[in-house]
RNA sequence: GGGAAUGUAGCUCAGUUGGUUAGAGCACUCGCCUGAUAAGCGAGAGGUCAAAGGUUCGAGUCCUUUCAUUCCCA
């Protein structure tokens, strides 16, 4: 590999320019890991390690990798990344979903297929290799796409699930639940068209919903056991009517017994109805003459079990029906707060006729006409019988009032024709059986966020529903149930695996694709009670989730294979997808392993937010505002855009990307050049604050450690030798490095990511800045040297610190910084030792005294500038002050800090004597003591904080000199300690001062003549230094100077000569015309002029 | 219709068990500094903490209701 960046054996640090092609460094770095097998060394090299399991959840390829993959795969590759360089081992095995509707309907729009039946009359057997054909179509660009993230995962040996062994591994996955009897037929209500024949998918459904006018019938129920009384009740669908078997009310909601008639000539009756929907639903109904008052009151629960009159009773029936029950999802929104009940037609009123073990009456055909046996209707059109039964009804006087009801309706998104919801006959796996287990286990897994546990996922785990498996397509895992074609025979078996299948067919199976039509075609005769039947497979395919779900064993092969791959492998520590697999495949994983292992299946999830487009809407093709990730990683880089995804909010939350401007807003404002100015402004952001910060402090180490010829290895200053910056940024160092592990072991990826950011801005803004002249100096080698090893050390540090996070850049400083000049370390960063804090290093104190330098520095730097003096320009002395709970000390151990970093001469703490004069003091309690005093809090605060003139000066002073004082309110008197009073001195008079939260510089703005002539002398170093970079000469360049000074610059090129040489690298300096010097400038300060000229030597 | 999450400056986000004057970065304006920096430093402006009630000496934080957005379910 030609790497400009990498200097292999040169035993020296290549200089690194300022200015880095992100691109080609991530693009070099790529090729190394790829020449040098760095991934696969991170799994080799750590064979023996303990395990860290990671499952990856298995994305579809049958479409485009988009920017929310970006996301989920730099979340699902940071924790093993980190794992390995803690010296586990992580097997990270890709897998791809390839079954189900979508691939299905994909394939239907290829054909032009628009119905279930055109499937058969096409084919099986083609259908199915179409979709084989299609589900891997995206994967290259998957694979790259993964590659070019660093997301580093097994992708030669990845599962998929249509392979054999992952088909067989799920049968006996389900021949497990079988043989525990946790496998039944029985019906599930599905949004159906009865034209196409086929159910919908949720998704499918949401494609067509349409607004329409329905009927609204409130319809009377006679009540059995009480003369001329009724329950009313409401629907809008009255073609369901026929097969109501119970209604339904809110155990917990108010009803109510009236007495009336509805109009003049009606008979006098009794109506039970939700009391809330008395006067706004049933009074606008009635009619001249009629009226009703409340009789009776009652609770929902009082009223279940009565009984009333079946409207119809055209189908046998052989179980106890037609009472009132109780189910929690009648609202008194609308209709009358008693629901009609048909378990046919309606989800809610399925799982009621389940709870109530009711019949189920199936009225209508899969046809949507209905049977023979419903005479009033029968041969109708399910939609059409809304009149017939309405009419009937009416003519029985068992209408209450009819009218139209305008609601949004689900149609079918092929043929626009109205969806029936159908009961239809399928096969269920019990997971009710296993609530507690699933509710118990659920409870030992680490979730974030951790609301997700007992919220989203834990209630839908408490109110678990019986998983409808089946499904009645094509392509999928085909259900392993074979049953006896004879129907008086009842004899079922369940294939667990090829070698069953063989054994009962006695046939050589081992080249048969586990799909259909060919699994269908698989029949044996057997011997039933005398009875000689064939065998014959079910129709259905089982749900795709369920193939997920199935993952941890079936991309193993288990059991039949790899039963130690599978058992080392078992659970998984941790994986990550976005929030929508709640119900999907966190649920399914989590399902199966409860129910077959007795166990979790994973221990720790990320549960991640969407991304949305720019305003927060939705990302769609239609609207154009999809972020196509190539375009974002050719931009700005992968890690950029992965530590974007890492720090721009918490994982849980919604992200909004998106360009800016947008194409449309660009077009409209006239830009042209549309892809040379759009940003997103995030991602742009990461680059300048924290990526290309970075890259120049590393920049400037490189220069000068090769310039010096640094020796990482040479012996190492003790800490405790070194400069007080150093020790400060180390203490900050290991305080940065114990946060962020402590961040990774928690599954706190903001919190392993973030602080680096602030780390980095100190080492650049305070550290290097503070730092740079004794990389420079000449007369103090150990001074030197111990600044060379801290910032060595941060960096080296930083680079693993943030490997999991930001693999490319991470990879390429370690090169340089390591891999280059020591031997016996790790051959890439994601191969080396995780980096263990020292406790002894940490200085809590310093951190905070430095915090406080750093506010009083920069309020100098306020203070300055309030009096327009620039920091070129030496003052005498600066004061401060600060509140009476820190400890002003600090400044005086810091002062030559800060006496250099605000160019003043002396540093001094304001006494209180002097303070007097300059300083307003002002009080405030602190906040506890509102605990303490209550309802004499405010009183007392009121007195602190609007005291004034003498008062308030006596406080103070007697408060910051230690002692208490005496304040009366309420007519109580409170004496109050220092600790309870925080005193701030607040601003000064004739100084330049400057003031935050109590903290104060002031600074003496009063110049002399010395001063003065200093402030020239650095006036003069700043002119000539402009001068050496505009003539582009090297930093190590010595120059001669001549110069020809007037005024005041007379003395002053004199008295500072020395200082001016040496700052500048001037090895001559002499007075004279500066005539024949390569570069010429001229400087000049109120009226007085010097004349310098520069020429390199 | 039910459940969950989110709502703090123009934008992106912090804000610990309730407790200093609600903070930071970006963007904007002005100034400074520049011998590492695509940079840095300082100042200015910008907030009814989604809304309304309540608890409390004290609410961005706790409680209730409402609104908006998103996701899941129906």
């Amino acid at each position: 590999m030609t790497i400009s960046i990498y200097q292999q054996g040169a035993n020296m640090f290549k200089s690194v320019t300022p200015k880095v092609d992100i691109m080609a460094l991530e693009a070099e770095v790529l090729e190394f890991w790829r020449e040098q097998s760095i991934f696969k060394r991170t799994m080799d090299e750590r064979k023996d390690g303990p395990r860290f399991v990671f499952y990856e959840g298995p994305p579809t390829a049958n479409g485009r990798p988009g920017s929310h993959h970006v996301l989920s795969r730099s979340f699902k590759d940071i924790f093993p990344r980190y794992r390995t360089m803690r010296g586990y081992y992580v097997l990270r095995k890709a897998g791809w979903d390839t079954h189900g509707l979508p691939v299905e309907i994909e394939v239907e729009k290829e054909l032009g297929i628009k119905h279930k039946s055109e499937i058969e009359e096409y084919g099986i057997a083609e259908f199915n290799q179409k979709c084989r054909d299609s589900v891997f179509r995206y994967i290259e660009d998957w694979n790259r796409l993964t590659e070019r993230i660093g997301f580093w995962l097994d992708l030669d040996n990845a599962y998929a699930t249509l392979t054999n062994d992952y088909v067989q591994s799920v049968w006996w996955i389900l021949k497990q639940f079988w043989d525990k009897g946790l496998l039944y037929q029985g019906y599930k209500v599905v949004p159906y068209c009865p034209r196409c024949g086929t159910p919908l998918s949720s998704h499918e459904v949401s494609l067509g919903y349409e607004e329409v006018d329905d009927p609204s019938i409130t319809v009377r129920f006679k009540a059995v056991d009480e003369d001329d009384t009724y329950f009313l009740v409401w629907t809008t669908t009255p073609w369901t009517l026929p097969g109501n078997v119970a209604i339904t009310v809110g155990e917990k909601i108010n009803y109510v017994k009236i007495e009336g008639r509805v109009s003049a000539d009606a008979p006098l009756e009794r109506l039970y109805l939700a009391r809330d929907l008395f006067e706004s639903v049933v009074l606008p109904h009635v009619k001249e003459g009629g009226g009703y008052e409340i009789v009776a009151e009652m609770k929902g629960k009082d009223l279940v079990g009565r009984r009333y009159e079946p409207l119809y009773s055209f189908l046998s029936v052989d179980k106890d029906y037609a009472y009132v029950t109780a189910g929690d999802y009648v609202s008194i929104e609308d209709g009358t707060g008693i629901v009609h009940t048909a378990p046919a037609f309606g989800a809610d009123d399925l799982s009621t006729a389940q709870k109530y073990d009711l019949p189920v009456l199936v009225t209508v055909g899969p046809d949507g006409h209905f049977l023979p046996e419903v005479t009033l209707v029968a041969g109708m059109w399910f939609k059409d019988a809304d009149k017939v039964v309405s009419r009937d009804l009416r003519n029985r006087g068992l209408v209450w009032h009819l009218g139209q009801y305008r609601h949004n309706y689900p149609h079918c998104w092929r043929d626009k024709g109205p969806l029936m919801y159908y009961a239809r006959d399928t096969w269920y796996i019990r997971t009710t059986e296993y609530r507690d287990q699933l509710v118990g286990l659920n409870q030992t897994i680490n979730w974030v966020p951790n609301h997700v546990k007992d919220g989203r996922f834990g209630n839908w785990l408490e109110e678990v529903k019986d998983w409808a498996l089946g499904r009645e397509r094509y392509w999928g895992t085909p259900l392993p149930v074979w049953v006896a074609d004879d129907p008086d025979v009842n004899h079922m078996v369940c294939i667990g695996s090829v070698a069953e299948l063989e054994a009962k067919t006695g046939r050589n199976l081992t080249d048969l694709d586990l799909h259909r039509p060919h699994v269908d075609n698989i029949t044996w005769e057997e011997t039933v009670d005398g009875k000689t039947v064939t065998m014959k497979r079910v129709p259905e395919l089982i749900d795709v989730w369920f193939d997920s779900g199935a993952m941890p064993y079936a991309q193993w092969g288990y059991p039949t294979t790899n039963q130690e791959m599978f058992e080392d492998q078992f659970p998984a520590d941790y994986i990550c997808e976005a929030v929508d697999q709640t119900r999907g495949w966190f649920y399914s994983l989590h399902a199966i392993a409860t129910m077959l292992m007795d166990s979790v299946s994973y221990k720790n999830v990320i549960c991640l937010g969407h991304i949305m487009a720019d305003d927060g809407s939705k990302m769609s093709k239609s609207k154009g505002n999809i972020v196509v990730p190539w375009e974002v990683l050719d931009r700005y880089g992968a890690d950029a855009m992965r530590w974007y995804m890492f720090t721009a909010g918490q994982p849980g939350d919604s992200k909004r990307m998106g360009w800016r401007p947008s194409q449309e807003d660009a077009e409209k404002a006239g830009i042209t050049d549309w892809e040379s100015v759009k940003e997103i402004p995030g991602i742009a952001e990461v680059l300048r604050n924290f990526y290309l910060k970075l890259w120049n402090v590393y920049s400037f180490f490189t220069t000068y450690a090769s310039l010096d010829r640094f020796d990482p290895n040479a012996a190492a200053v003790p800490v405790g030798e070194r400069d007080a910056l150093d020790q400060w940024v180390l203490s900050e160092l290991h305080t940065l490095m114990r946060d962020v592990t402590s961040a990774f072991e928690n599954y706190d990826v903001i919190g392993a990511t973030r602080p680096l950011e602030a780390f980095v801005d100190d080492l650049s803004n305070w550290y290097l800045r503070r730092s740079r002249r004794r990389f420079w100096q000449s007369d103090n080698p150990q001074d030197k040297l111990a600044a060379y090893q801290t910032l060595y050390e941060c960096l080296v540090t930083l680079t693993k610190l943030m490997a999991p996070s930001m693999p490319f850049l991470s990879e390429a400083m370690y090169q340089n910084l390591v891999v280059g000049v020591s031997t016996g370390e790790a051959d890439s960063v994601h191969l080396a030792t995780w980096p263990e804090y020292d406790k002894a290093l940490i200085n809590e104190t310093l951190n905070h005294k430095m915090a406080v330098v750093k506010e009083l520095v920069s309020l100098g730097h306020s203070a300055r500038n309030a009096s327009e003096i620039k920091v070129r320009q030496p003052l005498m002395e600066a004061c401060f002050a600060v509140p009476s709970h820190e400890d002003p000390s600090v400044v005086l151990e810091m002062a030559d800090m800060v006496a250099d970093e605000l160019n003043v001469k002396q540093v001094r703490v304001l006494s209180l004597a002097d303070s007097s004069n300059m300083v307003h003091y002002s009080l405030k309690p602190v906040d506890t003591l509102g605990r303490e005093l209550r309802g004499d809090f405010q009183a007392v605060r009121k007195l602190l904080v609007e005291a004034e003139g003498q008062q308030v000066v006596d406080w103070s002073q007697t408060l910051l000199s230690g002692q208490n004082i005496t304040v009366e309110a309420n007519d109580k008197t409170f004496s109050l300690s220092p600790e309870q009073v925080i005193v701030k001195q607040t601003s000064a008079e004739g100084y330049a001062v400057a003031e935050e939260h109590g903290f104060l510089a002031a600074l003496r703005t009063e110049l002399n003549e010395d001063l003065i002539r200093e402030g020239l002398a650095r006036e003069v170093v700043r002119r000539i230094q402009t001068m050496r970079k505009d003539a582009d000469f090297e930093l190590s360049d010595r120059i001669a100077v001549t110069y020809q000074a007037a005024g005041q610059f007379e003395a002053v090129m004199n008295e500072f000569a020395d200082y001016i040489a040496s700052e500048t690298l001037a090895a001559t300096w002499q007075a004279g015309t500066p005539g024949n010097a390569d570069f010429i400038g001229e400087l000049e300060v109120d009226g007085d002029t010097v004349l310098l000229g520069v020429q390199r030597l």
